[in-house]
DNA sequence: TAGCGTAGTGCAAGCGCTTACATTCATCTG
DNA sequence: CAGATGAATGTAAGCGCTTGCACTACGCTA
């Protein structure tokens, strides 16, 4: 027994204050069920004792926690930080505590934090992407867990997500690019692997230079974990193969930002004789020099809207609703038409 | 009763395997104290249920979590986000989940926040820095709830911290600002109230100053919360009084970041013109144009060590020992010698 | 062979709370 | 004024798990 705390119980407040336990519970619950005397005998000795209800007896007890799960790749970089915190103020809001675990981008490990989730007795779950097992999904059902899904929207799966079209998206940022000219391009991915967000992003490169008269299969794509130093040695990596792009696009910012700055230590100017472009429009995107034409992703936003819709399911167990959010190309200084 | 679950308990499993119960809670968690043919069998019914302990009960029966709690300021910019990452790996590989809230800055919403993770029976906290009521350290107390507080390392008080002197780390840095010549300081800082560490670094600014024989009351500070944004507006402050100064040191890598693109916006050659320094060598410190010459912080390292610490704290129960880590200034090309 | 130790298992008492149901009693109705 | 009503409170049954203790059976030792 390491922790043999020495909190007060229920029992101890209803004897202080004289009266049976359901009396007190019901104090703290359902304050408007008890009368106004009583009530505040029972509130006084909850504050003598300085009483805090035993969280895991509650759940037992009452079996629902008040908190939300959100399982998120990383936290490492800052891909997920703002709207994960915007999705914990619109719960925080809404009287609910937000569990948070990352899985490293690793499917199995996404899966053992879900069941840990639920076992916590979390009341529903924020996921990122639709790639998972149909076994958990299963799980989740049975489980009768609500989960939304962010950061990518696709009416046509069963799931609630709540996020953008990341094919088109990428897509309208990849027409962008080549509408300035460029025909010799560079990818620079994350790992596809359990990551669907990436593989769209690349469908839509792909559609896009099929749209141009390109062959898709032509354009050189390197694949990389997300850091600056993985953007970096990508970019060494596809100019090494002449002839080398003339326009470099990333999946993400982080990556956008490594690979300008290796650029720019190589000796190119960015864009006369490099353009890069980047996704999601992080801090990242503003900071370099030249800024990234980026995508930008309404992040605030869609943690908020994914933190409405989930409160929404729990409490009225309603089916969910997807809601589709807009991204937007931003023009800046790291895109520039080609110089030959 | 919104949650009701149709998981199976460790009763179902018991009467599939023919066993108790008391047999199916030991093959999980002392599998040597069962015989192997049992334990198979028992092993099997689990997997063809599909079964996961219910963590509420397991925590009542128990009465402990295997969960350590994180309390951080904020998780919006990546502050924060390389060493809790860390933390939460060192976690992991001990046997624990971590639990994560954020306070915005404010020592109420911590307050509540610490509450409610040791309500949910968290084993243990990591906390960011000092600052907070003796109130809530007195409850931690007589919670029998193990803290180590990070981000900052005082060997005289009484909490146990992993961290660095962030005093010395800064006075280094202004040091070496100073010693290139530069006497006309700016200061960018976070907000003070409630965050000791900004506290500690603008003292290590101004002993730095007397010691070059500087009034360290002329110094200008401008405070701000933190984001690039705020960065960049407090730049505009410290140039609008005459005579600007010749170099801004900024308490961390985010400001100094938005310092540097608005310097540079307004037509500021940095360094030439301008230096500026940050503080923790974030990835904005190494892709800004010229980099940052910044403080380095061992961030990952505080991490693991803190959750070493605590997990040992847990364990053995033993006090547990404050652990100081080294920073150090590094040179790179936000700050070079005055112009004039 | 009696006596003992030990490995393996079961029994059942909680852990602190919520809540369906039972009880009490003051108030109201006709 | 008997009886109905309903507000306020109490009673007690779990929620699913862990674990101290008791028990059995088997293999040793002397």
């Amino acid at each position: 027994m390491l922790n043999d705390r020495v909190t007060p119980t229920l029992e101890d407040v209803s004897k202080r204050a004289g009266v049976s336990t359901a009396t007190v519970s019901r104090c703290l619950n359902a304050p408007d069920r008890v009368a106004d005397a009583t009530r505040e005998r029972v509130m006084k000795a909850v504050a003598d004792l300085g009483y805090t209800p035993n969280f895991a007896a509650r759940v037992m007890a009452a079996k629902r926690t008040n908190t939300i799960g959100a399982i998120v790749p990383t936290m490492e970089n800052a891909i997920f930080a703002r709207g994960i915190q915007a999705f914990q103020e619109e719960l925080y809001r809404a009287g609910y505590t937000l569990l948070v675990a990352s899985a490293g981008y690793r499917l199995e490990m996404e899966e053992t934090q879900i069941r840990t989730m639920v076992a916590r007795g979390a009341d529903a779950l924020l996921l990122i992407g639709h790639e998972r097992s149909d076994a958990i999904y299963d799980y989740l059902a049975t489980q009768r867990v609500p989960a939304v899904i962010a950061w990518s929207y696709d009416p046509d799966r069963p799931q609630v997500s709540v996020g953008f079209d990341n094919r088109q998206a990428m897509r309208e940022i990849a027409e962008a690019v080549l509408r300035l000219g460029h025909r010799r391009l560079g990818v620079i991915s994350g790992l596809k692997a359990g990551n669907d967000r990436v593989r769209l992003r690349l469908e839509g490169i792909a559609e896009a230079a099929s749209g141009f008269g390109l062959d898709a299969a032509t354009i050189r794509v390197v694949e990389k974990d997300y850091g600056i130093e993985s953007g970096a040695s990508a970019f060494d990596e596809l100019v090494a193969t002449l002839p080398a792009p003339t326009a470099i696009i990333c999946v993400n910012d982080v990556l956008a930002a490594g690979a300008l700055r290796r650029a720019q230590a190589r000796g190119y100017d960015v864009p006369a004789e490099m353009s890069i472009t980047g996704f999601d429009d992080l801090d990242y995107a503003t900071i370099v020099t030249p800024a990234l034409t980026t995508v930008h992703v309404p992040h605030r936003e869609m943690g908020e809207r994914a933190a409405r819709e989930l409160v929404a399911m729990v409490e009225s167990a309603v089916p969910g609703r997807s809601i589709r959010l807009e991204t937007a190309v931003t023009m800046r200084g790291s895109l520039a038409a080609p110089r030959d």
